[in-house]
DNA sequence: TGTAAACTCTATACTTGGTATAGAGTCAAG
DNA sequence: CTTGACTCTATACCAAGTATAGAGTTTACA
Protein backbone atom coordinates (compact mmCIF):
# COMPACT_ATOMS: atom_id res chain seq x y z
CA UNK A 1 0.00 0.00 0.00
CA UNK A 2 1.15 3.37 -0.82
CA UNK A 3 1.76 6.47 1.86
CA UNK A 4 -1.61 8.10 1.54
CA UNK A 5 -3.53 4.99 1.96
CA UNK A 6 -1.35 4.12 5.09
CA UNK A 7 -2.33 7.11 6.14
CA UNK A 8 -5.53 7.08 5.83
CA UNK A 9 -5.43 3.85 7.63
CA UNK A 10 -3.29 4.97 10.92
CA UNK A 11 -5.03 8.42 10.94
CA UNK A 12 -1.66 9.69 11.03
CA UNK A 13 -0.50 12.99 8.11
CA UNK A 14 1.90 11.46 5.60
CA UNK A 15 4.49 13.93 6.53
CA UNK A 16 4.40 12.48 10.31
CA UNK A 17 4.64 8.68 8.71
CA UNK A 18 7.80 10.07 6.87
CA UNK A 19 9.36 11.66 9.59
CA UNK A 20 9.03 8.18 11.68
CA UNK A 21 11.08 6.75 9.04
CA UNK A 22 13.48 9.60 9.20
CA UNK A 23 13.99 9.34 13.20
CA UNK A 24 13.77 5.26 12.34
CA UNK A 25 11.20 4.65 14.65
CA UNK A 26 9.50 2.86 11.37
CA UNK A 27 12.06 0.70 8.81
CA UNK A 28 12.05 2.06 5.64
CA UNK A 29 9.87 0.12 3.22
CA UNK A 30 9.94 -1.22 0.10
CA UNK A 31 10.09 1.29 -3.20
CA UNK A 32 7.97 0.81 -6.73
CA UNK A 33 9.55 1.22 -9.90
CA UNK A 34 8.52 5.02 -9.70
CA UNK A 35 9.81 5.50 -6.04
CA UNK A 36 7.17 5.37 -4.21
CA UNK A 37 7.18 3.73 -0.79
CA UNK A 38 5.10 0.71 -0.88
CA UNK A 39 4.25 -0.80 2.83
CA UNK A 40 2.91 -3.70 3.89
CA UNK A 41 0.86 -4.44 6.61
CA UNK A 42 3.41 -5.31 9.87
CA UNK A 43 4.33 -1.50 8.95
CA UNK A 44 0.55 -0.66 9.35
CA UNK A 45 0.36 -2.48 12.53
CA UNK A 46 3.78 -0.89 13.65
CA UNK A 47 2.34 2.24 13.01
CA UNK A 48 -0.46 2.04 15.14
CA UNK A 49 1.67 0.59 18.08
CA UNK A 50 3.44 3.93 17.60
CA UNK A 51 0.69 5.43 17.60
CA UNK A 52 -0.66 4.40 20.74
CA UNK A 53 2.93 4.61 22.64
CA UNK A 54 2.92 8.62 21.59
CA UNK A 55 -1.20 8.87 22.67
CA UNK A 56 0.83 7.75 26.25
CA UNK A 57 3.29 10.60 25.60
CA UNK A 58 6.46 8.13 25.27
CA UNK A 59 9.17 10.41 23.31
CA UNK A 60 10.17 9.20 20.54
CA UNK A 61 13.23 7.86 22.15
CA UNK A 62 11.11 5.91 24.17
CA UNK A 63 9.47 4.30 21.66
CA UNK A 64 12.77 3.28 20.12
CA UNK A 65 13.58 1.62 23.26
CA UNK A 66 10.60 -0.14 23.59
CA UNK A 67 10.53 -1.07 19.94
CA UNK A 68 13.94 -2.79 19.96
CA UNK A 69 13.33 -4.70 23.34
CA UNK A 70 10.13 -5.92 21.49
CA UNK A 71 11.90 -6.76 18.38
CA UNK A 72 13.64 -10.26 20.31
CA UNK A 73 10.76 -12.23 21.77
CA UNK A 74 13.24 -13.41 24.51
CA UNK A 75 14.52 -10.40 25.94
CA UNK A 76 13.87 -9.31 29.30
CA UNK A 77 11.14 -6.55 29.48
CA UNK A 78 12.61 -4.83 32.44
CA UNK A 79 13.26 -1.26 30.39
CA UNK A 80 9.72 -1.60 28.93
CA UNK A 81 8.62 -1.69 32.38
CA UNK A 82 10.98 0.99 33.56
CA UNK A 83 10.16 3.62 30.83
CA UNK A 84 6.27 3.23 31.76
CA UNK A 85 7.48 3.71 35.71
CA UNK A 86 9.43 6.98 34.50
CA UNK A 87 6.51 8.03 32.50
CA UNK A 88 3.96 7.65 35.43
CA UNK A 89 6.29 9.48 37.84
CA UNK A 90 6.95 12.21 35.57
CA UNK A 91 3.38 12.55 34.25
CA UNK A 92 2.20 12.86 38.50
CA UNK A 93 4.87 15.24 38.85
CA UNK A 94 3.76 17.56 35.73
CA UNK A 95 0.08 17.32 37.26
CA UNK A 96 1.76 18.43 40.75
CA UNK A 97 2.82 21.34 38.61
CA UNK A 98 -0.02 22.48 36.90
CA UNK A 99 -2.35 22.08 39.89
CA UNK A 100 -0.07 24.81 41.74
CA UNK A 101 -0.12 26.68 38.51
CA UNK A 102 -3.38 26.74 38.61
CA UNK A 103 -3.89 27.72 42.20
CA UNK A 104 -1.23 31.01 41.79
CA UNK A 105 -3.40 31.69 38.48
CA UNK A 106 -7.02 31.42 40.23
CA UNK A 107 -5.64 33.42 43.11
CA UNK A 108 -4.32 36.34 40.90
CA UNK A 109 -7.17 36.53 39.07
CA UNK A 110 -9.00 37.07 41.83
CA UNK A 111 -7.58 40.61 42.24
CA UNK A 112 -9.40 41.60 39.62
CA UNK A 113 -13.25 40.99 39.05
CA UNK A 114 -13.80 43.87 36.52
CA UNK A 115 -12.76 45.38 34.01
CA UNK A 116 -10.54 48.56 34.75
CA UNK A 117 -8.28 50.58 33.93
CA UNK A 118 -4.77 48.96 33.98
CA UNK A 119 -3.78 51.70 36.58
CA UNK A 120 -6.30 49.69 39.24
CA UNK A 121 -5.82 46.18 37.87
CA UNK A 122 -5.22 44.61 40.65
CA UNK A 123 -3.86 41.59 38.30
CA UNK A 124 -1.36 43.76 37.15
CA UNK A 125 -0.29 44.70 40.50
CA UNK A 126 0.02 41.04 42.09
CA UNK A 127 1.84 40.27 38.60
CA UNK A 128 4.39 43.36 39.27
CA UNK A 129 4.46 43.15 43.58
CA UNK A 130 5.40 39.00 43.05
CA UNK A 131 8.14 40.09 40.44
CA UNK A 132 9.55 42.79 42.80
CA UNK A 133 10.08 40.56 45.70
CA UNK A 134 11.61 38.23 43.66
CA UNK A 135 14.30 40.73 43.06
CA UNK A 136 14.59 41.82 46.30
CA UNK A 137 13.90 39.10 49.02
CA UNK A 138 16.00 36.25 49.64
CA UNK A 139 13.57 34.49 52.11
CA UNK A 140 12.32 31.37 51.94
CA UNK A 141 8.71 32.69 51.37
CA UNK A 142 9.15 34.70 47.89
CA UNK A 143 11.17 32.33 47.34
CA UNK A 144 8.59 29.96 46.59
CA UNK A 145 7.01 31.94 44.70
CA UNK A 146 10.50 32.95 42.49
CA UNK B 1 24.58 47.38 34.24
CA UNK B 2 25.83 44.98 31.52
CA UNK B 3 23.59 41.44 30.84
CA UNK B 4 26.24 39.38 32.81
CA UNK B 5 24.71 40.98 35.79
CA UNK B 6 21.39 41.28 34.95
CA UNK B 7 21.48 37.79 34.38
CA UNK B 8 22.28 36.89 37.93
CA UNK B 9 20.12 39.79 39.40
CA UNK B 10 17.38 38.19 37.59
CA UNK B 11 18.25 34.60 37.40
CA UNK B 12 17.83 34.60 33.53
CA UNK B 13 20.33 33.39 30.77
CA UNK B 14 22.51 35.51 29.16
CA UNK B 15 21.27 34.09 26.07
CA UNK B 16 17.34 34.51 27.23
CA UNK B 17 17.73 37.86 27.65
CA UNK B 18 19.01 38.66 24.20
CA UNK B 19 16.60 35.79 22.87
CA UNK B 20 13.76 38.15 24.45
CA UNK B 21 15.06 40.93 22.96
CA UNK B 22 14.86 39.33 19.51
CA UNK B 23 11.32 38.77 20.35
CA UNK B 24 10.68 42.28 20.96
CA UNK B 25 9.39 41.29 24.95
CA UNK B 26 12.23 43.75 26.01
CA UNK B 27 13.35 46.84 24.34
CA UNK B 28 16.94 47.04 22.89
CA UNK B 29 19.08 48.67 25.55
CA UNK B 30 21.81 51.64 25.30
CA UNK B 31 25.17 50.29 23.70
CA UNK B 32 28.42 51.14 25.63
CA UNK B 33 30.82 53.02 23.31
CA UNK B 34 32.26 48.94 22.91
CA UNK B 35 28.90 47.81 21.64
CA UNK B 36 28.16 46.42 25.04
CA UNK B 37 24.10 46.10 25.66
CA UNK B 38 24.05 48.65 29.48
CA UNK B 39 20.23 47.87 30.95
CA UNK B 40 18.99 50.94 32.95
CA UNK B 41 16.68 49.48 36.88
CA UNK B 42 13.61 49.34 34.15
CA UNK B 43 15.14 46.53 32.15
CA UNK B 44 15.25 44.57 35.45
CA UNK B 45 12.02 44.91 36.59
CA UNK B 46 10.67 44.52 33.51
CA UNK B 47 12.66 40.80 33.17
CA UNK B 48 11.31 39.89 36.66
CA UNK B 49 7.66 41.07 34.60
CA UNK B 50 8.36 38.53 32.20
CA UNK B 51 9.92 35.97 34.68
CA UNK B 52 6.73 35.81 36.16
CA UNK B 53 4.54 35.46 33.41
CA UNK B 54 6.67 32.82 32.31
CA UNK B 55 6.49 30.83 35.29
CA UNK B 56 2.99 31.06 35.15
CA UNK B 57 3.28 29.35 32.01
CA UNK B 58 2.39 32.26 29.67
CA UNK B 59 3.48 32.60 25.70
CA UNK B 60 5.83 35.38 24.73
CA UNK B 61 2.69 36.50 22.79
CA UNK B 62 0.77 36.54 25.60
CA UNK B 63 3.33 38.36 27.77
CA UNK B 64 3.88 41.02 24.72
CA UNK B 65 0.15 41.34 24.84
CA UNK B 66 -0.03 42.12 28.97
CA UNK B 67 2.70 44.15 28.47
CA UNK B 68 1.68 46.32 25.73
CA UNK B 69 -1.60 46.51 27.44
CA UNK B 70 0.31 47.49 30.61
CA UNK B 71 2.32 50.15 28.92
CA UNK B 72 -0.90 52.42 28.94
CA UNK B 73 -2.53 52.94 32.00
CA UNK B 74 -5.75 54.38 30.82
CA UNK B 75 -6.32 51.12 28.95
CA UNK B 76 -8.77 49.00 30.22
CA UNK B 77 -7.37 45.72 31.89
CA UNK B 78 -10.10 43.47 30.00
CA UNK B 79 -7.66 41.25 27.68
CA UNK B 80 -5.23 40.96 30.81
CA UNK B 81 -8.18 39.37 32.50
CA UNK B 82 -8.81 37.44 29.66
CA UNK B 83 -5.55 36.03 29.08
CA UNK B 84 -5.47 34.84 32.13
CA UNK B 85 -8.92 33.21 32.33
CA UNK B 86 -8.08 31.43 29.27
CA UNK B 87 -4.79 30.26 31.09
CA UNK B 88 -7.04 28.81 33.68
CA UNK B 89 -8.92 26.78 31.47
CA UNK B 90 -5.94 25.41 29.57
CA UNK B 91 -4.31 24.52 32.21
CA UNK B 92 -7.33 22.96 33.35
CA UNK B 93 -7.63 21.08 30.04
CA UNK B 94 -4.25 20.09 30.26
CA UNK B 95 -4.65 18.30 34.06
CA UNK B 96 -7.73 16.51 32.76
CA UNK B 97 -5.87 15.01 30.31
CA UNK B 98 -2.83 14.01 32.03
CA UNK B 99 -5.07 12.58 34.54
CA UNK B 100 -6.22 10.27 31.91
CA UNK B 101 -3.14 9.38 30.72
CA UNK B 102 -2.28 8.14 34.20
CA UNK B 103 -5.26 5.98 34.54
CA UNK B 104 -4.49 4.04 31.38
CA UNK B 105 -0.19 3.99 32.11
CA UNK B 106 -1.04 2.46 35.52
CA UNK B 107 -3.57 0.18 34.25
CA UNK B 108 -1.20 -0.89 31.32
CA UNK B 109 1.59 -1.32 33.99
CA UNK B 110 -0.30 -3.29 36.33
CA UNK B 111 -0.42 -6.00 33.24
CA UNK B 112 3.07 -7.04 33.53
CA UNK B 113 4.26 -7.04 37.66
CA UNK B 114 7.27 -9.01 37.35
CA UNK B 115 10.29 -8.46 34.44
CA UNK B 116 9.41 -11.47 31.99
CA UNK B 117 10.45 -12.38 28.85
CA UNK B 118 9.00 -9.67 25.91
CA UNK B 119 6.77 -12.28 24.63
CA UNK B 120 5.29 -12.98 27.59
CA UNK B 121 4.88 -9.07 29.26
CA UNK B 122 1.47 -8.28 29.29
CA UNK B 123 2.24 -4.11 28.81
CA UNK B 124 3.42 -5.15 25.57
CA UNK B 125 0.49 -7.05 24.93
CA UNK B 126 -1.35 -4.56 26.20
CA UNK B 127 -0.04 -1.80 23.67
CA UNK B 128 0.12 -4.07 20.75
CA UNK B 129 -4.10 -5.42 21.54
CA UNK B 130 -4.85 -1.39 21.49
CA UNK B 131 -2.98 -0.38 18.51
CA UNK B 132 -4.58 -3.55 17.12
CA UNK B 133 -8.36 -2.52 18.25
CA UNK B 134 -8.01 0.98 17.08
CA UNK B 135 -7.04 -0.40 13.52
CA UNK B 136 -10.06 -2.86 12.58
CA UNK B 137 -12.81 -1.21 14.67
CA UNK B 138 -15.17 2.16 14.35
CA UNK B 139 -17.05 1.60 16.93
CA UNK B 140 -17.26 4.41 19.98
CA UNK B 141 -15.94 2.45 22.66
CA UNK B 142 -12.22 1.97 20.91
CA UNK B 143 -12.74 5.60 19.44
CA UNK B 144 -12.31 6.08 23.32
CA UNK B 145 -8.74 4.50 23.75
CA UNK B 146 -7.79 5.78 20.10
C1' DT C 1 53.07 47.44 30.57
C1' DG C 2 51.93 42.81 29.27
C1' DT C 3 49.06 39.18 29.29
C1' DA C 4 45.68 35.96 30.65
C1' DA C 5 41.11 35.33 32.33
C1' DA C 6 36.60 36.78 32.17
C1' DC C 7 33.29 39.06 29.73
C1' DT C 8 30.58 40.41 25.60
C1' DC C 9 29.37 40.53 20.72
C1' DT C 10 26.98 38.32 16.36
C1' DA C 11 25.60 34.50 13.84
C1' DT C 12 24.39 30.03 13.47
C1' DA C 13 22.86 25.32 14.68
C1' DC C 14 20.39 22.30 17.74
C1' DT C 15 16.40 20.58 20.60
C1' DT C 16 11.03 18.00 20.14
C1' DG C 17 7.39 16.38 17.38
C1' DG C 18 5.88 17.41 14.03
C1' DT C 19 3.64 20.86 10.02
C1' DA C 20 3.97 23.39 5.64
C1' DT C 21 5.83 24.68 1.71
C1' DA C 22 8.24 24.52 -3.32
C1' DG C 23 9.27 22.27 -7.34
C1' DA C 24 9.52 18.08 -9.70
C1' DG C 25 7.98 13.62 -11.12
C1' DT C 26 4.08 9.86 -11.60
C1' DC C 27 -0.37 7.84 -12.23
C1' DA C 28 -5.37 7.32 -13.43
C1' DA C 29 -9.61 9.02 -15.60
C1' DG C 30 -12.07 11.28 -19.12
C1' DC D 1 -3.60 14.22 -23.90
C1' DT D 2 -4.29 16.77 -20.43
C1' DT D 3 -6.07 17.58 -15.89
C1' DG D 4 -6.13 16.42 -11.18
C1' DA D 5 -4.65 13.57 -7.56
C1' DC D 6 -0.84 11.53 -5.72
C1' DT D 7 4.10 11.08 -4.44
C1' DC D 8 8.98 12.40 -4.13
C1' DT D 9 12.99 15.25 -1.87
C1' DA D 10 14.57 19.17 0.37
C1' DT D 11 13.97 22.90 3.01
C1' DA D 12 11.94 26.13 6.36
C1' DC D 13 9.03 26.88 10.26
C1' DC D 14 6.75 26.56 15.20
C1' DA D 15 7.94 27.47 20.80
C1' DA D 16 11.20 28.72 24.06
C1' DG D 17 15.07 28.60 24.60
C1' DT D 18 20.30 26.35 24.75
C1' DA D 19 24.94 25.81 22.90
C1' DT D 20 28.56 26.79 20.08
C1' DA D 21 32.33 29.25 17.18
C1' DG D 22 35.06 32.98 16.41
C1' DA D 23 35.97 37.64 17.22
C1' DG D 24 36.49 41.69 20.05
C1' DT D 25 36.72 44.07 24.99
C1' DT D 26 37.60 44.74 29.71
C1' DT D 27 39.64 43.65 34.09
C1' DA D 28 42.94 41.80 37.33
C1' DC D 29 47.30 40.77 38.53
C1' DA D 30 52.31 40.54 38.19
Amino acid sequence: MKIGLLAAKTGLSIQTIRFYERKSLLAAPERTASNYRSYSEDALKQLLFIKQCRALDMTIEEIKLVLETRANPENSCENVNTTIDKHVDDIEHRIAELKALQGTLVSIRSACDHNKKVKECGVLHQLDSIAEACSSNTDNESQLIC
